[in-house]
DNA sequence: CATCGAATGG
DNA sequence: CCATTCGATG
C-alpha cells in the first residue's frame, strides 16, 4: 500500500504543470524514499527529475516499492481540481491498476476524490550523470524566465556565456540579434533576488530555446533558478520544491560551431536539433536517488556530497527482494555519477 | 551619428503599441528637432503622425537628419523585451543598415542590447495640412475608448455630432442602433475626467469604427484625447505623449448620404471605404514638424499659434543645407495649413 | 489545441 | 509595476 498526505497541495499541482507540457506519459517512482519521476521529455531531447522527499509530506506510507505509470496531462487535469489550499492525498492500494487522488478543503467542508487508471509504460528507466559543472549560475526564476521568453521572439536558439563578470544569453534571428547581460549581484540583501554566478571556467553553451521556455513553466515553484553548466555536457536547471526536494530538467547543448559560422548559419537555415541521448537501463540497474540535506543547504547536483553508507533502491518495479531501509528513513546516496550504465551522451543528429 | 535615451522607456513601449498594428513599416525621421514618424496604414485609409520632441528625452544627439526605415512589428518585438521601468537608448551609427535598441534595467544589474536591420522604405513623404476645426473634442481618453468599442458591437460605423450641448456616436446594425451621448462637464476638479467642447459650428462626420478602435491602442498614452473636426476633413484624434510630443492620427470621414439612407444603406451592402488621399510629396518641400509649448498648454494643430519665425527643417533626408538652428533648440512653427504640397484630399472612392 | 493579448489581482 | 488568469483568435 502506498499513501502520501501534503497539506500544501498547490505544490503538486504546480509540480504537474511543470511537467505536463514536457511529458505525456510517465512512471513515478514510490519508495520509502520518496516520489519520484524521471523521463524524457517526448523528442528525447530533453529529460526532467522530479523528486519530492518523504519527509516533505505529512503523513508517508511506502509498504513496497511500486511504480505507477500515468499520463500527466490526465493527472494535471484532476489536481487542477484541487483548490491551491486542499490538502492532497495519494493513495494507491496494491493489486490495483488505479490510483486514488483526495483533496480535502482547508475547512473540511468538502472533500473530493478522483481516482484515476494507471498505465503500463515502457520505462526507459534513465540514469543521470553527476558531473563537476564548470560554472553555476544561481539567479531570479522570474528573471530568467523573462530572458528566454524575450529572446524566444528574437532567435530559436540561445547561446549562453559565463565569465566571471556575469552571464550573457544572446540569440539571432531574422529581425535582428540580441544579446542580455546580467552582472553578478549578491550584495543584495534579499537573497530571492540575487545573481550569483560561482565559475571554474568560462563556459559558452547554445541551447534550444522551445525547451528552456518549457522549463520555466516551474517558475512558480521557486523565486530562484540553477543553472549548472559544463562544455559539451547538459545543462541542469534546477528548481527546488520547498522543503521537499526538486525539479531537474537536463538539455544537451548543440554542437557548437563557430561564432561566425552559427551567425550565418542562423539565417540561411534551421539549425539541427542535438539530442539528449540517454541509455534506457532495462531494469538491471538499480535507479539511485539523492536524499539531500536541508532545503537551504542543499547544492546542484555536482556539489553533492555522500553522506552515509549508500543505499540502492530500485524503484523501477516491485522488488520483493529490496533492501532493508535504515530505520524507516533510508538514506541514499547519489550514485548518479558513478553509474557505468545509463549515461547521457551527446549525440549529434544530422550532420 | 544618432543616439537618444529615455529614462521613461515604458512610453516608448505604448508608442509602438500604438502604431505597429496600423501600419507595417515605416519610416522615422530623425532630426534634431526630434525623433518623428508620417505614415499611411497600410491601407491607404488612415494618417498617423508621431512627434518626440528631442527635450523629451534625457539625451539626444542627432549630427545629421536621418530616415530610418523600420518594421513596426519587428521594432514592437524589440521593445516589449524592456522593462517598463527599463530605460531605453536608440543609437544609429552613421554608415550602418543597422539601428540598436539598448534596454537598462533600473538596477542596472541587467543590461540588454538588440540589433534589428534598417529597411529602405518607399518614403511617401506625406504633407499634413492644418485646418480650422469647427469642433474640438476634448474627453478622457478611456471614454471615447470605451465607446468606439461598444458602437462596435453594434454597427462598423460611428456618426460624430457635436452640438453645444454635447458629442453624439452613434451607430446602427443588423441588430438594432446605438446613441451615446457626452455632455460638457468641464466642472470637474479632476482635468483628467474633463469632457470640453470647442465649437464653432455644429458638425457632423461618419467614420468606420474600424480605424477609430485602432487609435485608440494609443489610450495608455494619454488620459485625454482631442478630436477635431471639420466637415469634408479628416478627424484628427490626438494622443499627447507626456512631455515630449503626441500621436495623431487622422482619418478622413465617410461621404454623409441621407440619414435614411445610411441606415438602408447599412443593412443591405457594404458600404464603400473612403479613402484618405494624401500626395506623396518626393522629396521637394520640406517636411515640417510643430514644437509645441509646454504640453499642458499646447492644442490641437488647430489652434497652434506662430510664435516665432517659422523654422524649416528637412526631415525627409540628410540635408547638408539645413538651415541654422535657433540656439540649439529650434522653434519650428507648424505650417501644415499653409503647404500647398501634400494636401489631404478626401476622395470617393468607388461610388 | 495552442498561442497571443487583455484584464485583473498582489 | 509584475504576475497570473481568462478570453479571444488562428
Amino acid at each position: 500500500m502506498f499513501e502520501l498526505r501534503l497539506v500544501q497541495g498547490s505544490l503538486l499541482k504546480k509540480v504537474l504543470e511543470s511537467i505536463k507540457d514536457l511529458v505525456n506519459d510517465a512512471n513515478f517512482d514510490c519508495s520509502s524514499t520518496g516520489f519520484s519521476l524521471q523521463a524524457m521529455d517526448s523528442s528525447h531531447v530533453a529529460l526532467v527529475a522530479l523528486l519530492l522527499r518523504s519527509e516533505g509530506f505529512e503523513h508517508y506510507r511506502c509498504d513496497r516499492n511500486l511504480t505507477m505509470g500515468m499520463n500527466l496531462a490526465n493527472m494535471a487535469k484532476m489536481l487542477k481540481c484541487a483548490g491551491n489550499d486542499d490538502i492532497i492525498t495519494i493513495k494507491a492500494d496494491d493489486g490495483t491498476d488505479t490510483v486514488t487522488f483526495m483533496f480535502e478543503s482547508p475547512s473540511q467542508d468538502k472533500i473530493s476524490d478522483f481516482e484515476m487508471k494507471l498505465m503500463d509504460i515502457d520505462s526507459e528507466h534513465l540514469g543521470i550523470p553527476e558531473a563537476e559543472y564548470e560554472a553555476i549560475i544561481r539567479m531570479p526564476s522570474a528573471e530568467f524566465a523573462r530572458i528566454c521568453r524575450d529572446l524566444s521572439s528574437i532567435g530559436d536558439t540561445v547561446v549562453i556565456s559565463v565569465t566571471k563578470e556575469g552571464v550573457r544569453f544572446s540569440a539571432r534571428g531574422d529581425i535582428g540579434a540580441a544579446n542580455i547581460v546580467c552582472r553578478q549581484n549578491a550584495t543584495v540583501d534579499k537573497p530571492e533576488d540575487a545573481t550569483i554566478i560561482e565559475m571554474q571556467e568560462p563556459v559558452t553553451l547554445t541551447f534550444a530555446l522551445r525547451y528552456m521556455n518549457s522549463f520555466t513553466k516551474a517558475t512558480p515553484l521557486a523565486e530562484q533558478v540553477t543553472i549548472s553548466m559544463s562544455s559539451d555536457l547538459p545543462v541542469v536547471v534546477e528548481y527546488k520544491v520547498a522543503g521537499m526536494g526538486y525539479i531537474r530538467y537536463y538539455l544537451a547543448p548543440k554542437i557548437e560551431e563557430e561564432e561566425e559560422e552559427v551567425a550565418a548559419h542562423a539565417q540561411t537555415k534551421p539549425r539541427a536539433e542535438t539530442k539528449l541521448k540517454v541509455e534506457t537501463k532495462p531494469k538491471v540497474e538499480p535507479e539511485l536517488m539523492e536524499v539531500a540535506e536541508d532545503e537551504k543547504e542543499s547544492k546542484p547536483p555536482a556539489e553533492s556530497k555522500p553522506k552515509e553508507e549508500p543505499q540502492l533502491l530500485e524503484c523501477h518495479k516491485l522488488d520483493e527482494e529490496s533492501k532493508p531501509l535504515v530505520d524507516g528513513k533510508p538514506k541514499v546516496e547519489n550514485k548518479l555519477g558513478a553509474s557505468t550504465n545509463g549515461e547521457i551522451e551527446i549525440m549529434d543528429i544530422e550532420q
